[in-house]
DNA sequence: GCAAGAAATGAATCGTGGTTCACTCATGTG
DNA sequence: CACATGAGTGAACCACGATTCATTTCTTGC
């Protein structure tokens, strides 16, 4: 009886499979989605085509692992943000802010991982990080309306208009130029906004994380004016309270 | 010089285009862009294939002509709930008001004209809405700022968070059942939200919409609990404050 | 070394969907 | 009516990208 995998050819199979996950993760962060076709990825994995099916049935059970991975991965940070003592005032802030800080730092794979639109393909399983972290958030914020600790707020609306708001504002404008903007100021900015929408304006009590209270100083600040050098992006020149014309861009015809 | 279009062919013709838009619009309204291929609408206008291309210059043109004329219609009514009188907070609740009755109406347009996903297409012009949309939010809240009627909040940031926070709320789950929920309170709750998002708790002085304090009413009122009947889709039960792990549904690997 | 499989390969195949084009039909003009 | 020219047609074409498969190249056990 010839042939049979011996030790050696196991262990280049498995670091051939994950060599493959690595080039597609690689590629999703470098060209997105769009840019990651399996030629691509067998040609960064260092492998044929032919070869690639070898080790995933198809390119959408491919991306479907490497989602999950990415997403486990970063659900199980934000899950511990919502754990660890403190308030649920201060966790909801600290979940805030563990997940502003993640997608402005790797900012690509968070695109990728919560924004791109990606038609069919491993759609579903994409979607998996929103709804967990919308499940987290969905948590905190009926442990807080239970304790009548803020306003009782419909905690599955609020926990989704929490997250789309907070993916809108970090990644929306995926512009070129991505360091354009002071992060922690972005993320504190983002913690003081989330907990103003939960718990109205009064002061933050605890401490832990502080990046509300530390927003939210600044606000109390005499000093600043208004658009506080915050912008997302340079646009416009003065955050002019005139009306500006919402059809801007949009040719008349 | 035999032959020069009358007027009875111009106005076939120009019968023939809007056929083929109104064609269009209805395609994307009921399977989406994805479903609408240029052979489906030219089925669909009655017309062939190659005469489709004989009145657009390609697919793309196309819808973002459709895009356009959706956008620029409901931009339209956004921005004049934006202007008609009343103090700035009464305005920004009107028109979060308007946005979220047309969402919550027109659903599947809604979806198509900025959540659903297209990667490349006519998606520039798709921007166009929830751009123009930011911007009228934008110069709300730069308005109350310079009033000093909110904290100062970095009006572009904010105003992205709530766009995201509403688009999410209200088209996130696309799930079939649509009249699953009572509209009117979520509109409300969506109003009320936003309202704290920027101006923290206090009541809402004026009277106008009132769809702010109408919420915020409920809100105060002794007898509900919390997850008050509004959910978004009928998920969890209850809405526990407990942990609900996050990493449900993703499997374990 | 050698035969029996397994693994790797990449060119060919297939499906999808936008765009073209050779042709027929309709409509004006003299 | 006869001809010129635009309009309409739909089958063919093309690009793109996932998947397959006949062939070649290892691996293993003797």
């Amino acid at each position: 009886m010839p042939y049979r995998p011996t030790h050696r050819t196991l262990t280049r199979q498995a670091e051939t499979r994950r060599r493959i996950l690595d080039a597609a993760q690689t590629l999703v962060i470098e060209a997105g989605y769009r840019g990651a076709q399996v030629a691509s990825v067998a040609k960064r994995a260092e492998v044929a085509t032919g070869t690639f099916y070898r080790y995933f049935p198809s390119k959408d059970e491919l991306f479907a692992e490497v989602f999950q991975l990415a997403t486990r991965r970063e659900l199980e940070r934000v899950a511990i943000a919502a754990h660890r003592g403190g308030s649920v005032r201060q966790r909801i802030a600290r979940v805030v802010e563990v997940f502003a800080r993640w997608a402005l730092q790797e900012r690509s794979l968070a695109y990728a991982l919560i924004a791109e639109p990606l038609d069919s393909a491993a759609g579903q399983e994409r979607q998996a990080y929103r709804r967990g972290y919308q499940r987290v958030l969905k948590g905190l914020i009926a442990e807080a309306v239970a304790g009548e600790l803020c306003a009782p707020v419909d905690p599955a609306i609020t926990a989704a208009f929490v997250v789309g708001g907070l993916v809108e504002a970090v990644l929306g404008p995926l512009s070129p130029e991505a360091g354009s903007t002071d992060q922690e100021l972005q993320v504190n900015t983002l913690v003081a906004t989330v907990d103003r929408a939960i718990f109205g304006d009064s002061a933050l009590e605890g401490s832990a994380s502080m990046a509300a209270e530390r927003a939210m100083g600044r606000v109390t600040d005499g000093s600043s004016k208004k658009g506080s050098g915050v912008d997302g992006r340079g646009s416009s020149p003065r955050g002019e309270a005139a009306p500006a014309s919402p059809l801007k861009g949009i040719k008349p015809l």
